[in-house]
DNA sequence: CGTCGATGTCAACGCCTGTTGGCCTACAGT
DNA sequence: ACTGTAGGCCAACAGGCGTTGACATCGACG
């Protein structure tokens, strides 16, 4: 009892079964689309059971929709490289877990999941650029900057699937973006007209 | 005469405020949450109106996702300021009509809509990039990655309402992004890191 | 005036949705 | 072996959806 989670209930498959068809179909379908009848015959059990776990669809996304970033400590990655570990980093990232795509999907109609992408990109983009050192007062800039291209990239890449985008293996992704997001990362504020070196 | 519109019909104001309607209905609300009595409400006519004159809900949204992104002649732009003006013009043609936030929330979700905003794409951006006489053999990723951005940024500032991205004035959206969309112009190919030829 | 097509209203259909409560089943503790 | 309970299924509800067809009304033209 004085265990959170003291042991092991018979309907941890069950939930976890739910969990995985409910992101597998949210990230293909969008919020709407998505009905809790679908997920339940993915998972091979009943609707109400969905229900009994997760209290309502919005209950389940919320569940299916924790995300984590994983994003590495920037401090230890040399100045001049951080955009592309960063670029790296998100494409493997997602790549691996459709968790933010189907985040993405739903954002745009779910003020929820939109809410909840908010949040990811305050505290753990942001937070982790304001960690490399950048100056306060233009941090936050900055990050919404890095924020824009890298979900412009998965947007394009994985919601539209715009052809040419599809086609860039990720040594050409972190070819292309990286020298973007070095930039927005250090360029002195505010950036003149001029392109970058 | 032979004209193919010989005379104006009485129901032409019906028909403009529907559309006007959709556009905002699918704007605000994405393809699924927009829903046909709600667009004839806000119209002030019949749902079946809404039935006569556009054959369903697909085929409103058809008519309501029209857009022409009015792109420049960029032959006639200094080529170290294409960045610049692209920016700057996506910026205002986006803040006057809200079609393409209508059109970007609903890709999410809809494929139709996603195969829309794909040939949107291919046919005028690709099409004004090849122009500018960038290497044929690169022209179709250039355009890609700079749609990345462009849609990137709509996403954040206009469907996800990012606080930082929102707070962006558009001469500083024009020097932080218009360098980006110019170097992914006019960077040789390939930009850093050599992958393939 | 009477006719006819265009314009608009009303009520309903069939379907699918999220959600609920009751019932059956199998296993853990005694 | 008996029983309590957690896990699971089934059938149904109320509500909203896109869509349809029958009916009213208007405006032009003979």
């Amino acid at each position: 009892m004085t265990d959170t989670a003291p042991r092991a209930r018979r309907s941890d498959a069950t939930r976890a079964a739910i969990l995985r068809a409910a992101r597998a179909r949210f990230a293909a379908d969008g919020y709407d689309r998505a009905t809790i009848r679908a997920i339940a015959a993915d998972a091979r059990i009943d609707p109400s059971m969905v229900m009994r776990y997760y209290g309502s669809k919005e209950g389940l996304f919320a569940a299916a929709a924790e995300f984590d970033l994983h994003l590495p400590d920037l401090t230890r990655v040399p100045p001049d490289r951080l955009g592309e570990t960063l670029i790296r980093h998100f494409v493997r990232r997602w790549e691996a877990d459709g968790t933010l795509v189907a985040l993405l999907r739903a954002a745009s109609t779910n003020p929820g999941a939109a809410e909840r992408m908010r949040g990811i990109f305050a505290d753990q983009l942001a937070g982790a650029v304001a960690r490399t050192g950048a100056d306060p007062a233009t941090a936050d800039r900055r990050a919404g900057l890095v924020a824009s291209q890298i979900l412009g990239l998965a947007l394009t890449r994985y919601v539209v699937r715009l052809p040419p985008v599809v086609g860039l293996d990720p040594e050409e992704l972190a070819a292309w973006v990286g020298p973007t997001i070095q930039r927005y990362l250090t360029q002195p504020f505010p950036p003149s007209h001029a392109s970058d070196g």
